[in-house]
DNA sequence: TTGACTGAAAGTGTATACAGTTTTGGTGTT
DNA sequence: AACACCAAAACTGTATACACTTTCAGTCAA
């Protein structure tokens, strides 16, 4: 998609650090330092700056710079929102049409998750346990919707790590099981509920209610 | 979300003319030649090109420029594919929550529907029948999902460009009055099968299984 | 006439320059 | 000590410059 490939990976670099919170919300992203940093000029950074404001990692203010996004409560509602009806229906999809080597496939993704919660690998295994997602948009062959679910997935890793009170994330890996269970089962309306189910457990150890400090403030302290 | 407002500007302008089929599939955008017709210099058109390559209106090629995006039907497929799912879903949370007011919001918007469509209005008409979708996202008050849905419908209107056979969309917005009905009457699961049925009918009006002619030679042709 | 070759023109990709704005640090006043 | 004020530094927004690639036109040979 992208034009040039130097910019892209600008822009892979700096999701992932948002994404596993080596960046955080409200921190000041300067063109000039992003630059000397990849050894590019502003141009680039630009571009890139540009792009993850698009994909809402980043938010841009006039005349004033770059910020990593400090996505609201609402906001992180509506994504979650829009995640389980996205997802409830990509798994009823799923279920109808699912074959042996796609339960198989899911099955060995889960062992990695296993694998990367049990070895205390924190990014790869918050990688892991959103690609799991992913991973069946595109068993299903859909393009279209795993990038789409990619990045609302990125948007839910910087929610997370905004509003997570407790680390009690660690059962995802088996309730994906218990979904891949139900879809083998061809078990179209459990798989469905259970998966809206993960997403509400996701969604449930944040603490969103918290009303956050008014404004950068608290970013200024933290 | 952005930064500059000129660059919004841009972005704004040549959506209006994709989706509006006045820059048509293939079209080569050279980027001079766009920044001379806006009166600012080639650093906007880039910036402004790539949000519109993000939103896959157009595609960039290394070295080569921008062209107006076209999309293959298996593209297509996967576009309608997602816009079902998500709606169906959209729905089915609608009917859930629906108030009065948000039932004579739709009619209202369906009522316009109709104007544009009795007085031959098409990009009008092309415009409000998409709205539609995204209006119920708003009345949801999820601006997510209304965004998600907005630039899915942006790339449907290209998708129709391109495949399009018969111009049999004029009863949309009987669909849509029907869809209300249901909504109205609280009745789900009609609603969601309306909504299903309505997109398959959209989609079925193109001929995505047209051998498209193999490249660029057809667009040359055109 | 067709086809390969070549040099000019046009176009993209990146860096840099510069104007205008915001931020910062210091100075003086209350 | 707290606050307002002001100049310098830092930063963003846009334009321009320049290297490199692609495209195109014309020439020549087969």
């Amino acid at each position: 998609m992208d034009s040039s490939t130097a910019t892209r990976s600008i822009v892979d670099a700096m999701t992932k650090a948002i994404v596993e919170h080596r960046l955080h919300p409200g921190t000041k992203l300067a063109e000039q330092k992003l630059a000397d940093h990849f050894g590019v000029s502003r141009t680039l950074v630009r571009q890139a700056l540009f792009q993850l404001a698009q994909k809402r990692l980043i938010r841009m203010e006039p005349a004033r710079g770059a910020f990593v996004a400090t996505p609201s409560s609402d906001e992180a509602r509506q994504v979650f929102a829009v995640r389980r009806m996205l997802e409830a229906e990509m798994t009823r999809n799923f279920v109808r049409h699912v074959t042996p080597a796609q339960v198989k496939a899911l099955k060995e993704h889960v062992a990695q998750e296993k694998a990367a919660v049990s070895s205390g690998d924190v990014p790869g295994r918050t990688d892991l346990l959103g690609d799991f997602h992913v991973r069946m948009a595109e068993l299903m062959n859909n393009q279209v919707l795993a990038q789409m679910l990619g990045e609302l997935i990125s948007r839910c890793a910087l929610i997370t790590l905004m509003y997570q009170s407790t680390h009690a994330a660690e059962h995802s890996a088996e309730e994906h099981a218990e979904i891949i269970k139900a879809i083998a089962a061809k078990d179209e309306d459990l798989a469905v509920r259970l998966m809206d189910e993960h997403l509400r457990h996701v969604e449930e150890n944040l603490t969103l209610d918290r009303k956050l400090p008014s404004n950068d403030i608290a970013m200024a302290l933290a």
